[in-house]
DNA sequence: CTAAAATGATAGTATTACTATCTTCTGTGA
DNA sequence: TCACAGAAGATAGTAATACTATCATTTTAG
């Protein structure tokens, strides 16, 4: 039995629809490879094109820049992502532990979807940690919200947030805890492997020391409310 | 009585000093106001120079380019920030109080230094918040590092990681929760304003209710350890 | 089998990110 | 006061980037 996992993306992220030709999904594939090789700042659709034996203007047909096509692997990433956390946290009821299973989910190491052969999720996670938050950093972040671009994240974040409402009604601040495990489950790992003296894991190097981190900071608060 | 503050910078960051000529301050003032207002990708040498009536080829004489010149508007930002706190925490034993004031400090709304006239801080600040975190989540990590470009950054984080541990010397993660403040910070001020749904600030969109969500996070992190 | 759509190949433009060179200005110290 | 060094201005040039346009060829869907 073989089982393909589609997820339905927002058509404002592309020109074409790249899951539905082998050229878009080739164009999904190598722009992970390459982002994660040299950088979103060095990626060009022209080095892309070279990469995959196509042509630039290809590519152009698919996306707009190569920021939307950033976006595009972000919230692909985010909405992949939601999904994992609702296989996950099926059939649990206590918040508390869906809470140390989001948590785990998102500051571990990813293994590879086999569900999903145009995307490795290991790399795709690793190019979100350094990239994802220059998707909404710029000059055009309301714009680009309005066009709903940054739904699977902001999904992500409000259930996030209702799970901490779960645990603790009193709590004040949830959405905003919410999107600081988000971010700091990227950030303490990006700061883990490149600059060390900012965390408490530069000598173990070891995903489950964040973990630790983020469980004590979270719940410390909710307990304490 | 005129006081002009100076602060040392690292000379990795520039090819001459922009504090020791009229020029190279006019370069520093108008790209905070020119980052400002369009964002840092679209600022370009060139455009800057129209804006201040001189020539690009003067610029390249200052700044290798203008990630060089990002780092060092943050890493100026970071060493006056630092200047401040110690201001502000001077004479202060109880470190409960004197990391209040930090928080304070990182997340309010800044009033610019007369001493510095070159630097208008409250258009920096919110340069940083938007613009800080590109200075380092590139390829070249590891080597600004080298060339210890992030010190400040590191120093700061340092500093506040020292009053964690003086807070609580039984906290596990000081190191971490001190860039977790610190980034957070930015980051809820930024979602505040940009993506008002990932915080619980949208309503208000008052820099004190940021303020009182960091301070509950970290007591109640230190208290409970 | 045919028409439409997708892809490939190629070319072209404006802007970016520099480097180089030559001239002019400006301040200092002999 | 003059000369000379160093800073700044003016201008030009190059390779790469970020696209757009056009036309031929291949694929595919009815």
């Amino acid at each position: 039995m073989e089982i393909q996992l589609h997820i339905k993306m927002n058509e404002k992220l592309f020109l074409r629809n790249p899951e539905q030709s082998e050229l878009g999904r080739k164009i999904i594939f190598h722009s992970i490879q390459l982002i994660h090789k040299n950088g979103f700042e060095d990626f060009t659709f022209k080095k892309l094109a070279k990469e995959m034996g196509s042509t630039e203007a290809g590519i152009y047909r698919y996306f707009e820049n190569k920021h939307k096509l950033l976006i595009y692997l972000t919230a692909w990433y985010w909405s992949w992502l939601e999904y994992q956390l609702n296989f996950h946290t099926h059939n649990i009821d206590d918040p508390t532990v869906k809470l140390k299973r989001v948590i785990k989910l998102l500051a571990s190491t990813v293994e590879d979807d086999v569900r999903t052969d145009h995307i490795d999720e290991n790399t795709l996670h690793q190019v979100i940690i350094t990239e994802g938050s220059k998707t909404y950093l710029t000059r055009n972040v309301s714009e680009d919200n309005k066009d709903q671009l940054f739904k699977p994240y902001k999904d992500l974040c409000a259930i996030i947030g209702n799970m901490i409402v779960e645990c603790n009604p009193n709590y004040k601040y949830p959405k905003s805890l919410a999107s600081t495990i988000i971010e700091m489950a990227h950030f303490q790992n990006f700061f883990m492997h490149n600059l060390p003296s900012l965390t408490d894991f530069g000598v173990h190097k070891d995903e489950l020391e964040i973990i630790s981190f983020l469980e004590d900071l979270v719940f410390s608060v909710l307990i304490k409310a």
